[in-house]
Parts: structure tokens; sequence; C-alpha cells
DNA sequence: TGACCTCGGTACCGTATGGTCCAGTGTCGA
DNA sequence: TCGACACTGGACCATACGGTACCGAGGTCA
């Protein structure tokens, strides 16, 4: 097998110094460095900070613990390098929300358009991984408060400050009635995620929601929001 | 009685030696048990659990290590009985508003009802204390799973289930056009925490919303609540 | 080919922590 | 007054965990 491999850089920060090694098991095209971030993603997700051990993660990754220390230095900064990682996604998400609002010109056409955008907005939050992720940040917020105001600036917040000046641009255009934009923003949010980002705060194994359920919330979610923001 | 009691129960940190030997009277274990079931509140909340030793439960209660464990058997089940113990307070907030919701005659009062709930809920629910005991349910939601239902149900969930009927009731007299009562309830509940909610949990040092900001956001959520919901 | 270098595996260290044990001591009930 | 009782203080144990030292293996370069 290719033991040199270009390809282990593809994924996510680069922190520690690595190209010079070889690797003698088998493993060079994937990468230690990437099987150790796979491993630490998971077991942090699942387990939590404290409760991972950097020797579980090693043996996880069918790596050493002095490899782990050799690539990230410490938990701590194994840690960080996950969670950012991970926060890139919540990014590209809000970024595809003005797409989903775009050549709107008449009320059924905006309707449709909202029920689409809050389908896939609660599908995406609900998701067990996206879940997970969040309750290890809240859970984190102590220990790596930059960490966790990060990701709910990148992350959740994003998500909502982006939906605002959509919302703005649909009323200039007379399709909705909206005094704050942000405020709206949020409303909508909440209104789709609220109760399912409540339930799934507490249950660890949750099972994301069936598509019926995803439908008829989404359809619930824009109905409210449209009864009160319809010009 | 129980010269004791009173000393014990100034409020925080309590570090000083505690004269030895017996304490006086059988009021002596229950004071004693109070102020380690007080120092536990505190740095359980503060902390989180694992973060929290037994050892210093017991210095921050001015109490042996050993009479923490004669008392609660083991760090589990201390926290168990936090936990328990705290939540009792939001049932009786969940018992407390039906009498908000009563007698009410005209949309006027509705209206006006309806912010009051409204500000008293969301004062509530950004007591500093409150998001506190939800990040920490959160946080140990893997390791006491039970206990993280328990919580969700006699706390977030219980307040929602409380106020569906109520709404319901007001749309039996015509007061409001209520679809489905439980996800009326649910849609209130978040339209004027969604925000609130998500922001304190990422953010441990969160100082509580001014007067204002209550005053508005529970406007806000009362004036969209109405607008979708006003026959 | 051989000196040199980097990397990784293993053993190891120090520390923190939950929990236990024990002897001394002061208080209360009899 | 005396014994039962509960609490204290502290030593102590086992364990787990983050982090490091060291040495051998496999590659690199001349």
């Amino acid at each position: 097998m290719a033991e040199r491999a270009d390809a282990d850089d593809g994924l996510l920060v680069r922190i520690g110094p690595h190209p010079a090694g070889r690797d003698p098991g088998h493993r060079g095209a994937e990468g230690k460095r990437a099987a150790i971030v796979r491993a630490a993603t998971e077991l942090f997700l699942r387990q939590g900070y404290q409760a991972t051990s950097t020797e579980q993660i090693a043996t996880t990754a069918a790596v050493s613990k002095q490899t782990v220390y050799n690539q990230f230095g410490d938990k701590q900064r194994l840690f960080r390098a996950i969670v950012l990682g991970v926060t890139v996604t919540a990014e590209t998400f809000a970024a595809g929300l003005a797409d989903a609002l775009d050549g709107i010109g008449t009320p059924a056409e905006l309707d449709a358009a909202l029920r689409a955008l809050a389908r896939r907005y609660l599908a995406t939050v609900v998701n067990p991984q996206v879940l997970a992720l969040r309750r290890l940040m809240i859970s984190e917020a102590a220990r790596f408060p930059d960490l966790a105001a990060a990701y709910y600036e990148q992350g959740p917040s994003r998500v909502i400050a982006a939906l605002g000046p959509l919302l703005g641009g649909l009323a200039e255009r007379g399709l909705l009635e909206v005094g704050d934009p942000d405020r709206a923003a949020a409303d909508f949010a909440f209104l789709l995620l609220g109760r399912a980002l409540d339930e799934g705060m507490f249950q660890v194994e949750h099972r994301g929601l069936t598509a019926t359920e995803i439908e008829s919330g989404a359809a619930h979610a824009v109905d409210v929001f449209l009864a009160a923001y319809r010009p």
C-alpha cells in the first residue's frame, strides 16, 4: 500500500508536524491523523469530553497514545480541532438558505418555499450527530467558553442571522409584514425547532424524527408563522 | 433548640472548621444534611458533576467527608437527591399557571393575562440557577438518562403540558382559535423562550435579562402568538 | 551501505478522586 | 455517671487518567 499519502491532508485543521513520517503499518493513504480525528469525533460526541480518555481514542483509532500526542499536542487541542472541524458544516447550511428563498413572486410560492426550507432546517437540526454536538458544546461550555461561543455564533445563531435579512427582503416585496426581521427569523426558527431541540437535549438516545413528523412539524410552523406575519 | 441550625444557613461557602464532635440534637443531623444539600447544589450547578469532588462538597458544607457518605451513600445518590429536590420547584410553577389565566372574559383581558404570564414565565426560565440546572441536566443526560428524563418531564415539559389545556379552554370560550392545544402551548413557550434559552445554554456567565428585555420579549411573543391564534 | 533521524509503542509517573477505615471526642439519653 | 451514638480528621487504597521518557524500527541521505 502506498505509504506516504498526500491524502492525509484533506480533512481538517492541521496542527502538528507530520509528513516526515511514514507509517510502518499499512494506513498511509488514510492517515493516522484522520483516523484519530474520526475516532475522537465519535467518542467525544457519544461520551463527552471527560468521559473520553486519550487512551480510548488511541485504541479506537488503532494508534498509540504517543501518536495522538504527537499529532495534537494535548487533549484540549485535539478537542478544539474536532469541534472546529465539525462546525464548518453549519456554515455551509446557513449559506444555502438564500437559495431556498430565491425567486419567490407569489404568496403561494412563498408558502411552498418556506415549507421546503422548514423541512430541511428541521431535518438537519434533529440529526443525531447535530444534537450530540449541541449537547457536547453545552456540556463543555464551562471548560471551553470560547469554543462554546464560537460554536454558537457559527452554528445556531448564524442560521438565524442569515434568515433575518431574507425575511426582510420578502417584506420589502410585500410578501410578508415584518417589523423586526431578526425577531421574525428567531420566531420562525423556534416555532420550528423548539420542541424537537428541547427533547433532543435530554434524550441521549434520540431516534431522529420520522419523515412524517418532520413534514408535519414543518407545516405547522409555517402555518403559524404565516398566520402571524402574512400581510 | 438547635442553635446550630441557624448558624448553618449563612448562604454559601463555609470553610472554617466546625466544633468537633457530636452535633447538637437530632436537629443536628438534619442541619448537616441540609448543609450538604446546599453545598452540593451550589457546586454541582456551578461546576457540574464530575468537576465537583465529594471532598469539596464536604469542605464547603463544613462537614467531614465521612458524614457525606453516611448521609447519602455515594456521590450518585447525592446527585439524584439534589436534582429531585430542585426539580420540585418547577412543579409548583406549572401548577400556578392556571391561576394566571383564570377569569378571563374579554380579548383585552386575555391579552393582559398572557402578557403577565409571559413575563413571569420568561423571567423564571432565564434565572441563572434555572439555566444552570438545565445545562447540568443536559450535560449529565448520558450518565443519568433516567434523571434527565425525569427532569424534563417534570420541568420544561410539564409546564407546556399544563399550558395546553388552558389554551384549549380559552378556545372553547371563543377567545382563541386553536386547532391543537398542545402544539399551541409549545408555540407559545418557544416563541417566548427560544432565543433566551438558546443563548443561555452556551454562555455559562449569562447574566439574566433586564426587566426591559423581559418586558419586550414577553410583549413580542404574545403579539405573535395572538396574531396567529386570535379568532 | 552506514550514520543519522523521525516516529511510534510501551512502560511509566504523578496526581486526583471516590470511597473506606479507624481512633478520638463531644453530646445525649438512661 | 456511663454508654451509645454520630461526627471529625486523616490516613489509606485502588483506580483512572493525562502526559512523558525512552528505545527500537524503519526510512533518508550521502
